[in-house]
DNA sequence: CTTTGTCGTAACCATTTTTGTTACATTGAC
DNA sequence: GTCAATGTAACAAAAATGGTTACGACAAAG
């Protein structure tokens, strides 16, 4: 399974906003963010304006501008931030349509589609319990 | 996320059996569930062999040979299959590591992991309540 | 022992996704 | 006007997925 790390590094150019924030900064930019993160400000960009498409963020442009935070941290979940980002289901069903003849070609589509609905569920559910802020406090308890 | 297909096309081939097995068949040979899953026979023996691995099948060799099932579908559970087609993880930390001398960069890692490992148990949870019979039935309820 | 049907597996390719990179137009503060 | 920043297109590298062909290994049947 594809694992990639979109959901990390967008969680982590969120929280970077938010303590940068916190501590004084009017706007943080995608190259501090993208050192942070350890890649390059073209992916923090495209990560956020994602983002910012679902209203979690937002951009100024022109000198002395940057990213900022719609919303505080503790009202951000990781699911929000998931749903942000992640457009598309976990579990696939066949990439051609099984056999419409065959009793289990024709009823395995629907039967697993349930259970899949079930598991994505669940897997929000459990997205939904962490805020950014908590992400945050962890970090700083840490250190 | 890089959906994949793999769960399906697997859970379909089991099924397939288990119901083959069920009306009087030996065994069943990885073409007639390649037709019935609409792919190609390599594409199932390449997945029956990671679930003989799991120990969830087995395969005899030679002329009118073919796939059976190790136990009855009730005693397979999605999660099952699932752990024997081996998934990585759903979610990838960054792919370089972050700047540690930023205090997120160094310890965003070990809050996102602890929250990916609940979510990870949760989806396992999730399929670990549905058996293949399950599946089956509601195949067979839909027909 | 030969034939035949099946699995086992390597090799290759097309497609898609992710990530990184360069480049350049656009914007807005100064 | 200058300059620092975003917006975005274009391209490439790498990996995963899925399909295909090919062929060796094997065992039952004659």
């Amino acid at each position: 399974m594809s694992a990639n790390s979109r959901l990390t590094v967008a969680a982590h150019a969120l929280t970077w906003i938010g303590l940068y924030q916190r501590r004084g900064h009017e706007v943080a930019t995608s190259e501090q963010i993208a050192t942070s993160a350890n890649t390059n400000p073209v992916v923090i960009r495209r990560l956020l304006s994602e983002l910012r498409r679902a209203g979690l963020a937002d951009s100024q442009r022109g000198a002395g501008a940057g990213w900022t935070l719609t919303r505080e941290l503790s009202a951000i979940t990781l699911l929000d931030v998931y749903r942000a980002i992640e457009p598309g289901p976990l579990f696939a069903l066949h990439r051609a349509a099984p056999d419409p003849e065959c009793v289990v070609g024709q009823g395995i589509g629907p039967a697993l589609s349930a259970v899949y609905d079930g598991v994505e569920a669940a897997l929000r559910r459990e997205l939904a319990q962490t805020t950014l802020e908590d992400v945050l406090q962890d970090i700083l308890k840490a250190a």
